[in-house]
Parts: C-alpha cells; structure tokens; sequence
DNA sequence: TTTATTTTTTAGACTATTCTAAATTAATTA
DNA sequence: TAATTAATTTAGAATAGTCTAAAAAATAAA
C-alpha cells in the first residue's frame, strides 16, 4: 500500500518521464510537486527502495515498471473522477482538477471499476487525456475535431482543444457538454460553418473556428 | 481546516456523545477509532486547545457547538456518498462503509452540494440514517414501512429494517433497490401480503415480513 | 475507609513527511 | 583547466500521529 504522498511523487514523474521513460531531474519534480528539492530527494529514495523508480545520485530517475503501473493507476482514477465531476455533476472544466487530485488516493479497486461502468467507460478525460485501463493501456490522444465531419455524421464531444475560460464558457451556453451527442446536420461551404444538432436538440450553427476547437469521438 | 484523524474524532466523538451531548470516555473513544487511550488523549487535548471540544481531565469530552458543526458536515459527506455508491454505482449495502469513509475527508463544498442535487437531495442514506443539510439539521429516522401503506399509495424506498445480507440479497433479486419507486396495487387481508409495482414494472407479491423490514417514504 | 482495580494521562520513543542550512557533486564559463 | 555557478544531497530539526510503559486519578470492592 501506497501513500498519498508517494503516490503523488510516482504520478509526477511518470508525467514528467513522458512515453520515452526520460530521466527526471530532482528539481523538476520538486516543482511540480510544489515542495523543495530536498524533500523530493527523501522521497526519491524511499521510492528507489522500494523499487518504484531506477535512481542515480545527482543523475535523477525515471519510473520502474512497478512505479509505472502505479503511477498509470492514480492517473487512471484521476482522470475517471474528472469525467464525472464534468458529466455528472456539472463541474466546469477547469474546475475540476483540484478535487480530482483528492478523490485519487480513494482506495478500491471495486469503487474504480463501477466508476467507470457507470460513466460508459469513457476513453478520454474533459482535457481530452486519454484514461488508462485497468491494465494500463490507453489509446492516443484524440485526433477528430467536429470540423472533420460531414453531413449525416454522428460524434460524441470528448474534449476542447481551446480550454481558455471564454471558450467553456460559450460551450457551456450552446449546451455542448463533454459527453454530449452531436449529429451534423448540414455544411457551409461558404463560411466553413456547420448546422448540428445537440442531444437531439433544434438545429445550431457553429462556425469554423468552434468546430475545429471540438474533439469528438464518430459514433 | 481540519486533518483526516481530527475529522473522525470529531465525528465518533459526536456519534458516542448522541443527541443528548453526554459526556463521552476516553476509552471508548479509542475502541471506536480502534487505537490507544494514549493515543486518544493526545488528540482530545489538541482537539480541545482548537475549541472543538469540552473537555476536563479524567473527566471526559463532549463535542463543543464548533465541534458539532464539524462533526456533522463530515457525516452529511459520509451518508451523501453511501447513497452514492448504492443508487449509481450498485454497491450492496454493506459494502459501502470502508469505502464511505475514505470518500468523507475529501475536502470541497461545490462537490457535496452537487453530489447532493445529483442524487435529488436524499434524505436518509441506505442504512436509514438522516442526511444532516448544510446547517446540520436533518430528519428522525424512518417510522413509516411498506406495509403501512393502502393500496394506490406511491412510495420510495428509503432503506431497510432488516439488514442481514439474506434479506438484503432478496430484495435486490426482486429489483427492490434503495431509492426504488414502489406503486401499492393491491392487498391481501388474508395473509397481509401485498400486491406491488416496482419502478412502475408488472406487478410483484410481497408477504407481509417482506414490507414490514423496508422503510419507504411517502409522495 | 482503606485497598484493589480500572481508567486516564504523561513521558518518551518511533515513523512519515517536510523544512532550512550546509556540504557535496556536476555543469558551465572564462 | 580552474573557477564559478547551479543542482543535488545530507544533516539536523519540526510537526503530526501513533505507540508502550509508567504514573496519577477515579471508581469499585472489601
């Protein structure tokens, strides 16, 4: 069993490690933990003995396969707990990540996996990361914006590519939720605009630029 | 702000001291939160220097007004989420204690009152025990069972009197799960039992012990 | 009411985490 | 390559919570 603390500490560098397992320096990894390095190093070789990460005096580390599995289980549950925060409770999307960061270090396994049945099991978080399984495979981020799309198509909205607060914002009033249904109904040549329809709603025109900030998913 | 001991503290401390505000023992103070006396008069005296509550050595403790508040926000949280993990995440009514009690420290005013409007402001959670509001106040336990009812009356259902997992497993292979919808449709003087539609599905009978152990509140 | 028992508190130690300040190593620059 | 600067680690202290063992107070029993 893990504590928060480490769990924060294998999530982060597993973040700053990235897909290539990069070494992470002690500095780095005290910043985005928001403490100093010296408290990172402690904590770096509480991990090392462990064998959650591979270190190096004054070389810096990176995740060891068992550290990487953790690390893509709290991301895992992190990234679970946005979506229903979003979804299901109508938090706004840069709302979220404070209380995500909490409800992380919940333990149960069973807790996760009814999470993510009742959300649809969905493959993408509201910033549009995608959500490890529970083997920790996930897929890559998402590529399709609703601009892509031509008539008759049907998506679901995974994520903003814009996340400044003016574009929620405008989401938010048109109705378009993460997770929201979207048919193309029509396409304007003219202005590159589109007509849809959101959750089955009265037809809405978009224009470009709104469309090529949406990542959707094609049903 | 208060740590995740001080908060259960606070609330065994409240729960042990009851309605009446009596005068509660260090030792079962302990036994409650499964530690030490030792340990336990160590964090009554840090909880007393806070103001939380009264306390007088070899004496005893009872939670002050402060400590009150305290104590029943952190069960209003504990009760939201086990109503939670039963109605949307079909945990089995014993199981949702150990995972409650994790959920309960997580800090964040915003998720509780949406979590609370996301489950339509219920007032008891699946043990039967009231939900404080905001302010702390909250209803008497559940009186009012299934077999009370005539027939016509619509009911949901609360909880249940009967808490062995028997009874739990039967009322969940007959699809009676908490916050369930129950129409009364007929009554058999004969042998008590009734006649009843769940979450408006073709009618179902129940003898008599059956609607005598589940408590429903009445629309 | 004195003695025995139980409860509660204190004292001192231990773990986990964090910090500051100093020491050490690595990297950069002149 | 030597000196300077930056990054990292160690040493030692602080806080929060827990524990065991011993002391003190309260309660029960003789």
């Amino acid at each position: 069993m893990l504590t928060q603390s480490e769990e924060n500490y294998l999530k982060i560098i597993y973040n700053l490690s990235g897909e290539e397992n990069e070494i992470v320096s002690t500095n780095s990894i005290a910043e985005a933990i928001k403490t100093k390095a010296a408290s990172a190093t402690d904590m770096i070789q509480k991990l090392n003995k462990k064998g959650l990460v591979n270190y190096h005096k004054y070389q810096g580390v990176s995740p060891s396969p068992a550290g990487k599995k953790e690390a893509l289980n709290v991301i895992r549950k992190h990234r679970l707990w946005e979506v229903f925060l979003v979804q299901k409770l109508k938090f706004k999307w840069d709302e979220v990540h404070e209380v995500a960061e909490q409800l992380e270090h919940v333990e149960s396994p069973m807790l996760i996996e009814q999470l993510d049945l009742f959300l649809g099991h969905p493959k993408f978080d509201p910033h549009g990361d995608p959500i490890p399984n529970v083997n920790g495979n996930m897929e890559l981020r998402p590529t399709v914006t609703l601009s892509m799309l031509k008539s008759g198509n049907l998506c679901r909205v995974i994520s903003a590519k814009d996340s400044t607060t003016d574009f929620l914002l405008y989401l938010d009033k048109i109705k378009i939720s993460l997770g929201a249904e979207i048919r193309v109904l029509d396409f304007f040549n003219y202005d590159g605009s589109f007509s849809v329809s959101v959750d089955k709603s009265a037809p809405l025109t978009l224009s470009s630029k709104v469309t090529e900030n949406i990542y959707v998913e094609k049903q």
